[in-house]
DNA sequence: CGATTAAGATACGTCTCCGTAGCTTAAATA
DNA sequence: TATTTAAGCTACGGAGACGTATCTTAATCG
């Protein structure tokens, strides 16, 4: 007698299997988290055996870094037309978009406890945040610094980070990314007048 | 034959054993996660029985939220003086103090798994957050806006978090909490921009 | 001091995951 | 079509955690 399982008369192989597995690895470490994540997990939710994924990966973590490396968006930054805050809240889009991305929830995870997997965050840097330049609003800001449209000097690390700070910070507290008006509001009340733009008086009422 | 072991002869009681397996849950949360903790580990760590546990607690999350209850820190906000700047960054430096914390390092985790183990996040909220006023510099912002030295239209909640949000990315980015330096620059090229006191040129030469 | 309370020790069957072995069989390749 | 390759299936002993039960015994209280 022939198993006759629901699991049908296809059997996948290479790059349709693989690309299964990867969307298995993420899904699963949004469920379980990256403390527990398993080969057992992960081949029930791919819907393949124990055995084959021995056969390509020694652990886990081994499967979610394959996963990332091949998963990652790679788009481009913003390309600057001549509209500072413009090109300021279209950055700060980016950076939510990908914020909604499983990539990024499986970053997030993995930049968590970093302390814990070492090995994982490090890669986690290599692949990931180096290969696409990270930086939303500092490409934004070095190009309007070139054009010689704002100081250069007031271009520090920290004025660099804070738009990509302050939607972190209200990610971690609302448990939602901002909207295009709170975006707004992080490019008129923060980021512009850290260089230098300020408007006299707030932007939005409150 | 008694067992003799390093056990010695002694049997905690009461205060004195709980005030051990509070400092055992955190210090286990702090090196296998969230995901991986677990009676055994806590009692082992405690030097305790799982029975002596199971008394108690029913789960290893509700360790946690009693030792998270009983540890935290309760200080009060910094007193404002009349020395804005040197108040906020006072007030940074309470925060980065408090996040080098056990009962920081346990709130980071469960913040990041929230959406993992959603009745210990909210647990967490009402019993340290809500408790702790939480908000650092939002304290002496509004402490210099009723004495009408800063405009309080400007105290707006995007810029009452700039501060806390840079320390936080700071520390996501460094995996280390920012030095005083670091605060200071945060202070002077961010804060002091955003509520219409920034300096012509930046404080920090960089 | 005697009684009561709470902690420690041990043991147990059950689960889940580990990593591996062996075999079968579908898909790709020559 | 015949052969090779890779995936699926089943099974295993081992480990660790689960939650509970039972018994002993130290600490505390009346």
């Amino acid at each position: 007698m022939t198993k006759a399982r629901t699991e049908a008369r296809t059997r996948r192989r290479g790059g349709e299997l693989l690309r299964s597995i990867h969307a298995a690895v993420l899904a699963e470490l949004a469920e379980v988290g990256l403390g527990r994540l398993t080969m057992e997990g992960i081949a029930r939710r791919a819907g393949t055996a124990k055995t084959s994924l021995y056969r390509r990966w020694a652990s886990p973590h081994d499967v979610l870094l394959d996963a990332i490396h091949d998963e990652h968006p790679e788009e481009a930054a913003s390309p600057a037309a001549d509209d500072l805050r413009g090109d300021l809240l279209r950055a700060l889009q980016q950076l939510v978009a990908w914020m909604q991305t499983p990539t990024a929830a499986a970053a997030a995870a993995i930049v968590a406890e970093r302390k814990r997997y070492p090995e994982l965050a490090a890669a986690l840097y290599e692949r990931v945040f180096d290969a696409r330049g990270g930086r939303f609003t500092l490409t934004v800001l070095r190009h309007y610094a070139a054009h010689g449209q704002i100081d250069a000097r007031r271009i520090t690390p920290v004025v660099a980070d804070i738009g990509e700070a302050l939607v972190l910070k209200h990610a971690l507290d609302a448990d939602a990314p901002p909207s295009d008006e709170q975006l707004a509001a992080i490019v008129d009340e923060a980021i512009l007048p850290a260089i230098g733009l300020g408007l006299d008086r707030p932007v939005t009422a409150r």
